[in-house]
DNA sequence: CACCTACTGTGACCTGCGTCTCAGCCAACA
DNA sequence: TGTTGGCTGAGACGCAGGTCACAGTAGGTG
């Protein structure tokens, strides 16, 4: 298994080599499609995910169908880890957005490995602590920036976590329908199309499927804050 | 020093009585008034806080004058840890709302503590979860529920922290103007005060000095979800 | 290849809430 | 005791962005 992949992960990034591979042989992997489903709100949370490849979008629903997201994941990242440290179901859902393979480590044998390797456990809340702070960013960006401004911000995460030079630019394979792009930033569809084609219109970026390429990342990054 | 209160923090709670108080022994006490600011953005951090008594605010400000608030913390609750395990600036500013007194730990301490008592660590991690959730929750409000909505979470929520059964209802003495409320709520004052104006008429509550008295507690919570 | 379903693009309309403004109120302080 | 400054209450107005409606496009399946 792509052992180098795996190593990103902050689970595993204070690890030597021995210790990562049998941790990762000791996991189940699988591989799932666009749509599957990892786990849904109210489910017993009782693992952690790592992905090797492809991307899961984690979300959240409103009473009526409206859904919200709180994050799209990638390669190296982690995700599921809440309920094992703050016991309780799950709060949100995990949901793959493009091919993806996973691995999954049971809540007791996570346990047992963060009482072997008190380091990781450091990691962990450096980890937490990072989000927590990124999430506390999202909280202020949402009653600060217009929505413009969060489609920019969001197109630069997605681009500085998936993007890859090209021709001319940085091609950006968010694997993202514009209604889930919209739920990311807490607009709607059409709001964030608009936004879009404006930004489009004025050479910043060429819109592709499920992909943007940013031509022109400073205007963005402006346009951003 | 109030021993008891201090020991209901995350920090301390797994810990047995004479290891407690030595370490609280070893924290250096402050007491501070409305208005003091513990740390601001930008600031090296490199202590974290536990409030002993009174209420602390957690904020960040925007390019142009506005605020927003991250939360209202009161006694038996910490802050300002983040900026240890994510080493960096800090993120978000603290600010006295009531006469308040806390305790320091210094990031070395914490450190050296952490090694020592590794369960500590554990909980510190249900800590950050945690939070994790309730600031994932707060992100999907903003979404999907409207400003009177998130007026009445903020008061119930607020409640059941500093609330105190009193004679027709319960007293929420909040220490935060109408203001404040509107930052935590990312709203504008003037329409948190009509939705604070809309509730007292129709006899959910009365309004008083940085308080609220809450009397029709069912109603306030349907008038929330 | 034809059909269907999911997605994108765009305009028209409507509304919740922000901004502006001003008027009372109370506490502090000279 | 009057004055000043921070806070609350409330109306008028405008606009960002939500909702609705529909048209065009592309990928996937029989």
């Amino acid at each position: 298994m792509d052992q180098q992949i795996v190593m990103k992960a902050p689970l595993f990034a204070a690890l030597d080599d021995e210790t990562a591979s049998a941790l990762v042989a000791s996991m189940t992997p699988q591989s799932m499609h666009r749509g599957d489903v990892l786990f849904s709100e109210g489910d017993r949370g009782d693992s952690l995910y790592v992905i090797i490849t492809g991307k899961v979008k984690l979300g959240r629903a409103s009473g009526d169908g409206r859904e919200s997201l709180i994050a799209v994941l990638g390669a190296g990242e982690m995700f599921g880890e809440l309920s094992l440290f703050d016991p309780g179901p799950r709060l949100t859902s995990a949901t793959v957005v493009s091919e993806t393979d996973v691995i999954a480590l049971g809540n007791e044998d996570l346990q047992k490995f963060l009482a072997e390797h008190p380091a990781v456990a450091m990691k962990m809340l450096a980890g937490l602590a990072r989000r927590l702070r990124r999430t506390n960013e999202g909280l202020s960006d949402l009653v600060f920036t217009d929505v413009p401004g969060r489609v920019a911000k969001a197109l630069l995460d997605l681009g500085t976590r998936f993007g890859e030079p090209s021709a001319e630019g940085v091609k950006v394979n968010h694997d993202l329908t514009q209604e889930e792009l919209a739920q990311l930033v807490g607009a709607s569809r059409e709001t964030v199309n608009k936004a879009l084609a404006d930004f489009a219109s004025r050479g910043w970026l060429v819109l592709g499927a499920k992909a943007v390429t940013i031509l022109d990342i400073d205007r963005l990054r402006r346009r951003a804050r």
